[in-house]
DNA sequence: TATGAATGAGGGTTCATTCAT
DNA sequence: CATGAATGAACCCTCATTCAT
C-alpha cells in the first residue's frame, strides 16, 4: 500500500470539501462569479492545495455534475424499486416525475444538471470522471430493459430522447413558466415520452 | 432634424459590423474567450464606441442569437413554400430536416444558437431584441396552424417540446456522434416527432 | 448690443440650467462620481454645450461654491436686519447661529459649501468667478464694522478665524456628532467665538 | 508557525514600501492623479500585490493620514518635554507652535494631513487603522490634563475646536498667505487660541 | 503534502474631450 | 450656437497560476 489509511482518508476529505463547497458556490452564485480562491477559502484548504486534486474550475465542475446526476438517478431507481412500479413504459414515467418532482423543488440542481443530464449519465467521459463512484447506469439500464417482455429498436437512443426532451423542457418550465408552468406540461411531456416509447417498439420476438 | 440619414447609416454600419465581428469570434473562439476589446478592435471602432450600441457581451450575444434564429427559421419557412410541401406534419419535418442539415454544414451555427433555439423563436424577451428585425415568427407560426385542418391540443407547448427535442438531441449527435451519428438519429428522432405530434392531435371539429 | 435679447436670455438659461444641474448631482451622488455627461444631459443639453459654458467640473463647481456661499450669507444678513439685531458681536453670533441652522437641515449645503465657507467668501479669486453675481460681501462686512463702536485689531482676520472655526467644527458636529452634537457644541463654539472677538478688539479711539 | 519569520518581515517590508510609495505620489501629484499602478509600480511590486495590503486607494490614504497625524503629534510632544514646558496653556501653545513650523517647512506634509488633522487624531475610527502604531494619542492628552491644575469644561471638545481652527487657518495661511501670511497670523490665531481656552477653563474645585 | 504570498496579464468600463455636421 | 457620435487613454480590480518555504 502506498499510502496509510490516515493519509488517504485526509486526503479523501479534503477532496470532498473542495467538492461541496465548489456546489455549494456554483449554485449560491454562478459559476463564472466562483474563483478557485473562494472555493479554497471556504473549504479550509490553501489555494495551491487546489491543484493538488483538480486541474481547474471546469474539472471540478465536470465531476460534480456526473456525481450529482448519478446520485439523482440512483435515488429514482431505488424509489422505483421501493414503490415496486412494473412495466418498462411506467418505470420511466416514474422516474422522470421522480426527477421533475425534485428539479422543481432544487431549483439549484435543476440549473445546475438539467442541461447536462444526459451527458451526466451516458456520456463515455463520465467514466474518467467517476473512479470514485460506484454507481453503474448502464448495467442499471440494461437490467431494467432485459427484465421487461418489451423490445425497443434502439434502447440507448430512446433513452437519450427522452432525456433531453425531459432535461430541456423542464428546466424552462420550472424555472421561468415557460411555454406552461411544469403542473401544466407534464400531462403533454409524459404523452410526448409514452409516444416516443411506443414509436420505437418493436414486438417482442419471442 | 435629429440625425441626418449620413449619420444615422454610419451608425447602423457600425453597430452591424460590431454584430458581425461579435459573431464571427464567438464562434471562432467561444464566448469566454472573446473580449469586448477584440471585437471593437476587429469591427474597426474604438473600445467606447462598443458601449455606444451594447450594454454588454451577452446583451450582444442575446440580439445575435435571436437574430440568427429569427433568420434559419424563415430560411427553413421560405423553403417549405418554395418546395410546396403540404401537410403540417410533413412541413414541421422539413423543417426540422432543413434545420439539421443548415446546423451540419455549419457547425458554428449550431454551436452558437442550438441550446437557445426555442428561446430565440418563442420567449417573449425576444420582442425586445428584435426592433430591427421584421421576420413575425409567431405569425408565420399561426398562420400555417390555421392553414392546416389538423388541430393540436396546446399547438404552442408542441412546437416548444419538438424544438427542444430537435435542437438539444442534434447538439450530441452533430458534435459528438452521441449516441449515434445525425444521420442516424434522423429516423428516429423525425419518428419521435411525429409520434409527438399525433399524441398531441385532436378530432377537426368541423 | 453684440447679442439680442432673445439669444442672450436663451444663453443664460442653458448656463443656469446646468449650474443648478451640477448642484443637484454634486450633492446627491458626490462631485467624484458625476460625469459631464450627467450633467448635460439632466440638464437637456448637449454634451458638448457644456463646454461652451465652462472649463470642466471643476470650474462649474468653484462658480457655484461661491454663489451658494454668498447667497447664504446675504440670507443671513438680511436675517440680521429683519430682526433688528444690534450690536456687532451679537450680530456675528446671529448670523453664525442661522448658517448653523441652516447647514443642520441642509446637509447637502453643509457637505457642498462648509469646506469652501470662508474662500467663498473671502477670497481674491472668487471675484473671477461672480462677474454674474450681485452681492459685494466685502462691501456689506466693511459696513457693518463701520457701523460699529468696536474695533478690532484685524477684523478681516479676526472674520476668518472665525469662519474657519465655525464652519469646519460644525461639518463634524452635524455630519458625524463628533465630539459633539451640534446643540452641544453651539455654547462651547459660541463662547469661543465670543472669545475670539473679545480678545482682538482694542478700545474705540474716538 | 504559520508564517515564519522571514516572511512576515518580507511583508511588512511590501507594506511599508506601499506606504511610504504612495504618501510620495500622493504628496508630488495629488491623490486624484495618482493611480494603483503608480504606487505599486514605484513600489517596486505587483499590481495586484497593492491589494493583498490595502482595500483602494482611499484605505491607503487613511491609513497614511494616521499615520502622520500621530507621528507629527507624537513629535510635538517630545519636543514639550525635551523643552521642559510647563503650564498647560503654554504647552497647547508650543505644540501648535511645532505643528505650524513643520507645515510651514513641510508644506507636502501641510497638504496632505491639514485638513484631516482632529480627524487623524481623535476620532474613533483611527483606531481601526492603526493596529500597527504605537502611539496612544487619547492616553497622552489625558495625562497633561491631569498633570496640570487647571481644568476644563469639556477638554476634548477644546481642543477639538482648537485643532480645527488651527489646522484649518494655517492651511490658507501658508499655502496662499490668505488673508495674512502665517508670521503675521499666529499672534492673531495663539491669541484666540488662549482665549478659547480661558472661556471653557472652570474654576480647580481642590 | 500543504501553504499562501506574489504575480501581472487582462478584463470590463468610464468619460473628458473633440469635431464634423 | 448647438449637437452627440466617436474616441481611446486610463483606471480599477480580479484571479488563475506559480513556487519558495
Amino acid at each position: 500500500m502506498k499510502t496509510n489509511g490516515k493519509a488517504a482518508a485526509n486526503k479523501k476529505q479534503k477532496k470532498d470539501a473542495l467538492l461541496s463547497t465548489a456546489f455549494e458556490l456554483f449554485t449560491l452564485q454562478g459559476i463564472q462569479n466562483t474563483s478557485i480562491a473562494d472555493i479554497a477559502e471556504r473549504a479550509g484548504v490553501a489555494k495551491g492545495t487546489f491543484y493538488l486534486y483538480f486541474k481547474d474550475k471546469y474539472d471540478i465542475r465536470n465531476r460534480l455534475i456526473a456525481r450529482k446526476a448519478s446520485a439523482l438517478f440512483a435515488e429514482a431507481d431505488a424509489a422505483v424499486r421501493r414503490e415496486g412500479v412494473t412495466g418498462l413504459e411506467d418505470q420511466i414515467i416514474y422516474i422522470a416525475d421522480f426527477i421533475i418532482d425534485r428539479f422543481t423543488t432544487d431549483r439549484v440542481l435543476l440549473g445546475f444538471i438539467s442541461k447536462n443530464l444526459s451527458w451526466g449519465i451516458f456520456k463515455s467521459q463520465v467514466l474518467t470522471y467517476s473512479e470514485d463512484e460506484e454507481i453503474d447506469m448502464p448495467g442499471i439500464i440494461r437490467e431494467a430493459f432485459a427484465a421487461s417482455h418489451l423490445r425497443f429498436k434502439d434502447p440507448e437512443v430512446m433513452l437519450f430522447m427522452i432525456t433531453e426532451l425531459l432535461s430541456s423542457t423542464c428546466y424552462s418550465a420550472i424555472l421561468y413558466e415557460e411555454p406552461l408552468p411544469i403542473g401544466d406540461l407534464k400531462p403533454y411531456l409524459y404523452g410526448s415520452i409514452r409516444a416516443i416509447m411506443r414509436s420505437m417498439e418493436v414486438p417482442d420476438e419471442a
